[in-house]
DNA sequence: CAACTCCACGGAAACGTTTACGTACCGCTT
DNA sequence: AAGCGGTACGTAAACGTTTCCGTGGAGTTG
């Protein structure tokens, strides 16, 4: 049916062993019988076979990336970054989704690990010493810092300590937060640097515990932060603040009159909402690029220390912050 | 470094045809020789070479799925229904984003064709004729149907036809629509259904063109709605409803005491504007998993007679429907 | 008891590449 | 003219499976 490059061999009066170095960049071959060896193989419809061509290199050209929503549109965005910089590499990528379910990750990674050169993992939400250890695979992590593992995040601290700074300077004093899911490492971040801040500028933080990182989320949230003295929110992520910003609405609270909201993520949701959404930039393609290069670095040394690239973050003032009103 | 069914061979005292049909489900094993190479399999860490095995066989395993764009909430569901189903089938998905570009449509296709089993190709922008022809692999459409090739699609016409029936009856004869992409199909159906189901109502359908589908599409359409003496509009998807909500939010234009709007796809936006959209519901997950079932037939069965399964629309009542303002 | 069937398993070819090694040839130096 | 280095190419082994075919032994039948 296809043809091999045998066929093309045979067609260009060459070896087999010739085909192939023609179609590698990096053979010896004189010009013009490579230009004979594509030419015929154009005609032929020849393209090498990309399983026997594995088999033997060892090398698939793919790279996995696993997620834990992909209808989340701060993890579609990672996808897209990671989709456009392994296009210019000739990769394909394989994605896995796992629900949000951290017992998925371990099933996910084993699965992609004998099709891919390296795996892309995106905010773990399992433990990462519960991840399988024995597969032997080069692993970038993204929003997950760990000691031994390459990994790109962000300076999430530095995005939430400038919401606080910035209420603070609005006049609010009562704040509160609603956290994600339990593992997350950007999660526990947020929290803690959150702390400290607070602390520091004396005020008072409402921890409102973890809520599901949906719209869901974020009504449990809306509830909980209106049955504290807090006049502002900093919510999880963009979803959850939306989710609150429709309790809110619900209630009678009016955003921001009578409730600051602060968002992460900067998705294009924030942009949708009424009144457009106050939130913390967190770069999303960029961190999907980022951890290409880095995987291409470690599939290029895999003795090389490991790299933990930290990429920026910046609060994006929008409509939903304002002096608290006076009472 | 990783073992070889050679390997487990030797440690269970059998031979390599025996390991092989051990691991293949089918193969004339006895159950104490198998259960023997499992479990030298297990202490070893073996597990069959994919290349090796789809250099003899021919199947990958994998499937391929091409959509125009992963931030779109509307395909990131679909693609979570073909990974849902390929899960069960232990088949990984490679994915492709055009960025809605049509001529990156036959690009990602021919990268895609050696690498997997079967593509789905969701939405395609470009026309059927200019995708590559000699690619020689079963290919299923999501949302186009063309003679000769295997499809899911949703029945727009009938969601759409709801639609208008449902403005008609609140008192609405002036109604606008913001089309999309030229060469979607599904924009085609709908535009056509539109036009009957008006000339049978006697509505009065003012037909904006096509807008870009995406939040700035919606505010370009809601501006050329409001130069029309329509009362409604119908937007091309959710994302394009809101975007024009935004815009009549801005220029004091109520939704819907001013105006109402219906939008398209059902997805997690809708239920998050405020007011909450009305719009016309389309299985996403439901496509997914369907065009992996009819690849899997289509797989099994190469000369059979392709299949072109339609899902149910339903509309949506929400928040911004209402009947017209009196004047 | 012979002839036959069936089952479990081993041997070996095949899948389509890449690459180490070998060889012929050309041009240059001494 | 002999020797030598370099280049372009062919030969063949190797990658790790699956599967066709063959074989020996156990069980069944006349």
């Amino acid at each position: 049916m296809t043809s091999t490059s045998r066929d093309v061999a045979r067609a260009a009066g060459v070896s087999v062993a010739t085909v192939s170095r023609a179609f590698s960049e990096a053979g010896a071959v004189s010009d013009s019988t490579r230009r004979k060896v594509l030419t015929e193989a154009r005609r032929l419809g020849y393209s090498p076979n990309p399983a026997a061509r594995r088999l033997i290199t060892g090398r698939s050209g793919n790279i996995g990336i696993i997620v834990p929503d992909l209808a989340n549109p701060f993890f579609a965005d990672i996808i897209k970054g990671v989709q456009r910089r392994a296009r210019e590499g000739r990769q394909a990528i394989l994605v896995a989704d796992t629900d949000e379910q951290a017992r998925l990750e371990g099933d996910a990674l084993r699965s992609l690990a004998r099709q891919v050169d390296g795996i892309i993992l995106a905010s773990p939400r399992s433990a990462i010493e519960d991840l399988p250890g024995d597969l032997n695979i080069p692993i970038v992590l993204i929003h997950r810092q760990a000691p031994g593992w390459w990994s790109v995040t962000a300076d999430f601290a530095e995005g939430v300590r400038q919401a606080l700074v910035n209420l603070r300077a609005l006049g609010h004093d009562h704040v509160a937060y609603a956290g994600g899911p339990h593992l997350s490492w950007s999660g526990g971040m947020r929290t803690e640097s959150l702390r400290t801040c607070a602390a520091e500028l004396g005020v008072h933080l409402y921890e409102l515990g973890s809520v599901a990182p949906t719209i869901d989320g974020g009504l449990a949230a809306a509830d909980l932060a209106l049955a504290t003295p807090a006049t502002a929110l900093i919510a999880y992520n963009d979803v959850v603040a939306l989710g609150a910003m429709r309790r809110f609405g619900a209630r009678g609270v009016d955003v921001p009159g009578g409730m600051s909201v602060v968002g992460c993520d900067n998705t294009m949701l924030s942009q949708l909402a009424v009144p457009s959404l106050t939130t913390v930039d967190v770069p999303r393609f960029e961190a999907g690029e980022a951890a290409v290069a880095l995987l291409d670095r470690y599939l290029a040394d895999a003795d090389a220390e490991p790299i933990e690239q930290v990429l920026a973050t910046a609060l994006v003032i929008r409509g939903t912050t304002a002096p608290p009103r006076q009472t």
